[in-house]
DNA sequence: TGTTTGCAGATTGTATTCAATGATTGTATC
DNA sequence: GATACAATCATTGAATACAATCTGCAAACA
């Protein structure tokens, strides 16, 4: 859907990148300017990266205000998980249709990977391990399916970023595994409970503690160290 | 998610309703200069819009040849119509969980207005029915299957656009009204099926003649029109 | 003391400009 | 008559320039 010829396309996807990787944590203000420096090119080009990273949910374009990264709201993560495990039961849904050989495979490849970096380069697996959905996506043949679960998949990575304390409350190696075991079997009921509960516990650990669900609104943090009122 | 108070959100708004409902025809040029003329509005204005309807698959923008009304292949509308029926068979299975209540009034005030221009005003007939779906998706309260909801409801009239030959082979007023008693009574099974009996008709309405797939190839429509050759 | 108003400075919105690319047409050659 | 090449034209890509808006701070005021 976008050409990569373009001179936006490497500044959309470094941006995109670093929000997925954390690098930019939600709420950190983009101006034009500054990153258009980086990259040497102009505002125009930015600009354009911008607008579709706003199109994915991934930026927030306020006008007059300019681009930050966006800070998904608990409401929205939980809106955001619950069309992912929509979107995933329909991806184990289709591949358990499929010949399983070659989807097979692909994935045991594409483990082999995440198992090699488990633990050395942590950017890195959880990169691979996002990339796991994705491929799984990708291997039912349907573009819209795979596009959407792209998508979510990155704002998933937003809602960590935003949500999760522990810095490894990612997918677990172990729980690809057994879904591959379950797929390789063409045990779909296996199969799809699998998948439901892998996400479940990714949101949870993402999502444990709601009392931190609004983090940047100053006036609620402070309001916790407010001592008792002089009058009533 | 696209902020209204710019100056671009009226060309885009203008471009998806005129898609929608199908008088910009798919492979139409749209050439920036002319549109920004009639807006008034610079062509840097009218790219921004362009470049959204590309990212929600309206428009087809590739490097230096210019946007055009996107022209999905019969594949790509299989594929758009098979997502379809699992994002509205998730509507539906969250509609049943919640509050018949006032759901059901909703519904049947949107069905009011559908009925009252049948027959009538044809073009704000196809909009109503596609925006009793949208409809439905707003009602289950997720922002983000609302949006997929609205993006593939787009989508899907461009492949009427592209494949049907009867213009009138949108939805059925019936089929809406059949739904709406069948979340009425909670029947969650019936409302399913319902829904997907629903889709399916408009899907073989649409997709019916496979042999008129490419209407837009000019040599292909021009060689019907030619006279036999003098010399063999 | 707290609130409001007005003025820089910074940042974005949009238009304009110049360069580059692609499509088309015309011409020459085989 | 067909093909290859060259020139022209139209259109887009990207940068710059100017206008509009917002932010933060400071001074004036209640």
């Amino acid at each position: 859907m976008y050409k990569s010829s373009t001179r936006s396309f490497p500044v959309y996807d470094s941006l995109r990148q670093a929000i997925i990787e954390q690098a930019l944590k939600p709420g950190v203000k983009l101006p034009e300017d500054s990153i258009g420096e980086t990259f040497g090119v102009s505002r125009t080009t930015v600009r354009n990266a911008l607008v579709r990273l706003d199109a994915e949910g991934l930026v927030d374009l306020q006008p007059n205000r300019g681009a930050s990264v966006a800070e998904p709201t608990i409401e929205e993560a939980y809106d955001i998980f619950e069309m992912r495990q929509c979107l995933e039961r329909e991806v184990i849904q289709r591949l358990c249709k499929m010949d399983p050989k070659p989807i097979i495979k692909a994935l045991k490849a594409h483990l082999k990977e995440e198992e090699k970096y488990l633990g050395k380069d942590h950017t890195r697996s959880i990169r691979l391990a996002g990339e796991f959905h994705i491929l799984l996506a990708e291997l039912t043949g349907s573009k819209i399916l795979a596009n959407y679960v792209n998508e979510i998949v990155s704002r998933c990575s937003l809602i960590l970023a935003r949500f999760a304390q522990v810095h490894s409350a990612e997918c677990g190696v172990e729980e690809h595994a057994e879904l591959i075991a379950a797929l390789a079997e063409g045990d779909a009921e296996r199969a799809s409970a699998c998948m439901h509960s892998h996400l479940h516990g990714v949101q949870d650990r993402a999502l444990l503690n709601p009392e931190d669900a609004e983090p940047d609104n100053v006036a609620q943090i402070l309001s916790r160290y407010r001592p008792a009122k002089t009058k009533p």
